[in-house]
DNA sequence: CGTAACTTTGATTAGTATCAAAAATGGTGG
DNA sequence: CCACCATTTTTGATACTAATCAAAGTTACG
């Protein structure tokens, strides 16, 4: 099923541990404690099922290295795609707790992924309320995130809402290291922006034909350059007011 | 701002407490902390913000009776609904990290509201891990509510997305022990549905009329009757497998 | 009993989906 | 290194869902 281990793997949680103590205050003890939790490593190649909606066992799944995405599908047959995750994001908590989840996690690029069983993240939490707490918020941050996809989906138009995805995965990029200048790693497919953002394959390409013609940013599989980052936040009508640290995104 | 106190108040946080526990098992002297917290009761009719997002003060909201809405504004001046809190939701857990929200919560019917004050929740959760696991968890299932209004706004039409709110709201409400027959406590106007559904009210109106020529269910302000539960389930595309206690649910 | 909020109706338009197919791209094995 | 194949992007023509605009009923409430 797993891809075999060609690369070197991240050798560590520390891209989860970072990210923690990106919006929450974790002492030496506590950072040891979850760099410490057992895990198995793996690589898994773009298109890979970090997760599936059909697994019973329930891992707990970091994102080491590259990106991927949480899906559901529709009783119709559609897929729509619930978040893009990122280096560092914990990928499906609620596997903690529910066995069955509706949710499938699949890699967008080759990703690195540790997998690490429920009962030893439940046991640290236990003991560790810092360590709770830092989840908690965790789980809100994500929440707030999936609160602004509604928004994009139920009240802006098709150019609006690829704009606003552009500027938030671009945001997270940033507040999470990954880029410095405008240009930034662009994970999915046309299709894929379609599945995020609830419009057919065939718009997503005539809107970004739009947004390219108008000068505001360059897209092609793999890399997004913003030209315009004042002129793409109007028309996504974005603010990452939503998002921890969205303040070091330059202006 | 607020509403005289007209009407008895529920004199303890239990509601919350029975939410927490529906998901999470906490000791009796957990309990007996939560319980214990500092807060401010407070009834107000609908209509009424509980929190705005231009509140700077941050306590902790618990609906203790009635029902509420989490909305965002677009900047275009467009409301999208993000959220509906009934009996015993925790509303805005985020208000404990984050000073600023763009969310606002409002009152959908007549509501009692207990306001905890940040701090103090922070301190309960330091002490005690058990209270912090299960805000987590709570944040989690809200998590999980918001991922299925993306489906629902990304993937399907008018139609099945009134119908899965419906049956959400029902759902929810046998969960919580607030309804046992076919008959719900229906708190939203045709231009609130809108708003939580990305349509405008007009259309609401005529599918709704659709979904009573069609005798799936009965529908005025304040009251619901599903005639046809399986109907329903089967045009809004629903299964409750995401919400906690959904085998609850009569079929 | 009057007024504001909500629901309903009708006519028209805009935005996006659908269907079909061609061009470009990228990876693979010979 | 090239030919081939699958995937992705692009184009065009048409259909349909839901928005918009306007106004008339209806309900609830003070």
């Amino acid at each position: 099923m797993e891809a075999a281990v060609l690369t070197p793997l991240p050798s560590t949680l520390a891209a989860m541990v970072r990210r923690l103590a990106s919006h929450s205050s974790l002492s030496g003890a506590e950072r040891a404690k979850l760099l410490d939790l057992p895990h198995r490593l793996v690589s898994l190649d773009r298109g890979k099922y970090i997760a599936s909606d059909k697994d019973t066992s329930n891992p707990w799944a970091v994102l080491l290295t590259g990106f991927a995405s949480s899906s559901q599908m529709t009783g119709e047959g559609s897929r729509q795609i619930v978040a893009v995750h990122l280096q560092g994001d914990l990928l499906n908590a609620q596997n903690c707790f529910v066995s069955a989840s509706n949710l499938s996690l699949q890699a967008l690029t080759k990703v690195h992924v540790a997998y690490i069983p429920a009962s030893a993240l439940l046991d640290v939490v236990s003991n560790h309320p810092a360590i709770a707490q830092a989840l908690w918020r965790d789980a809100l941050v994500q929440g707030a995130i999936s609160r602004e996809w509604i928004s994009n989906l139920g009240r802006r138009d098709a150019r609006a809402r690829i704009a606003h995805l552009l500027c938030e995965i671009a945001t997270r990029q940033k507040a999470a290291g990954l880029s410095a200048g405008s240009e930034y790693q662009w994970p999915m497919t046309q299709s894929e922006i379609a599945d995020a953002v609830g419009l057919t394959t065939v718009h997503v390409n005539r809107i970004l034909q739009g947004l390219r013609a108008d000068k505001l940013i360059e897209l092609d599989r793999g890399r997004m350059v913003i030209h315009d980052w004042f002129g793409l936040k109007s028309v996504g009508d974005f603010t990452g007011a939503y998002l921890p640290h969205c303040e070091l995104v330059a202006a």
